[in-house]
DNA sequence: ACTAAATGTAAAGTATTTTTGATATAAATG
DNA sequence: CATTTATATCAAAAATACTTTACATTTAGT
């Protein structure tokens, strides 16, 4: 699994912290997926994705070990 | 989070059991996911989102508890 | 260079997901 | 009806996601 939230977040503009509160999770778990620390659940994906206005698909991309 | 696997299921006319197959997990998970007991990783939910050709948004949906 | 904001990281704990194995019920088919 | 196939469920363990607190590092602006 790799995402792409850096960069959409650059394309928002906002930091780790504000995509935390939009979708009410703690900073770190915004770190640590953005670096591909761990695979969030699905109800994360999707509120990112709403954040984002993306498709879950466009954010989050399945690689060959998944 | 609700879904509608059972739907996409029988779209494609394939039982739990081959979809616990084509997406590697086990028969109990996809009966437990199917019937909103929790929410899956965004790996099974893109693998679903796959195997039925559909966006994931089109599978699982955001509720007001989320 | 100094400062503040943003990001990275770590440890410890809680919560949730996923697996395995076993069993039960339901539905479909001969 | 009897048998097979599909689905539901349960309990316990393993793995993974997420939180909190705290501190270190990087980045950007002045």
């Amino acid at each position: 699994m790799k995402n792409n939230i850096r960069v959409q977040r650059a394309i928002k503009n906002i930091t780790q912290a504000e995509l935390a509160d939009l979708i009410q999770v703690s900073r770190q778990t915004i770190n640590t997926i953005e670096s591909g620390k761990y695979v969030p659940s699905t109800v994360l994906a999707l509120k990112m994705a709403r954040v984002f206005d993306k498709p879950v698909e466009e954010i989050f991309e399945l690689e060959d070990g998944d």
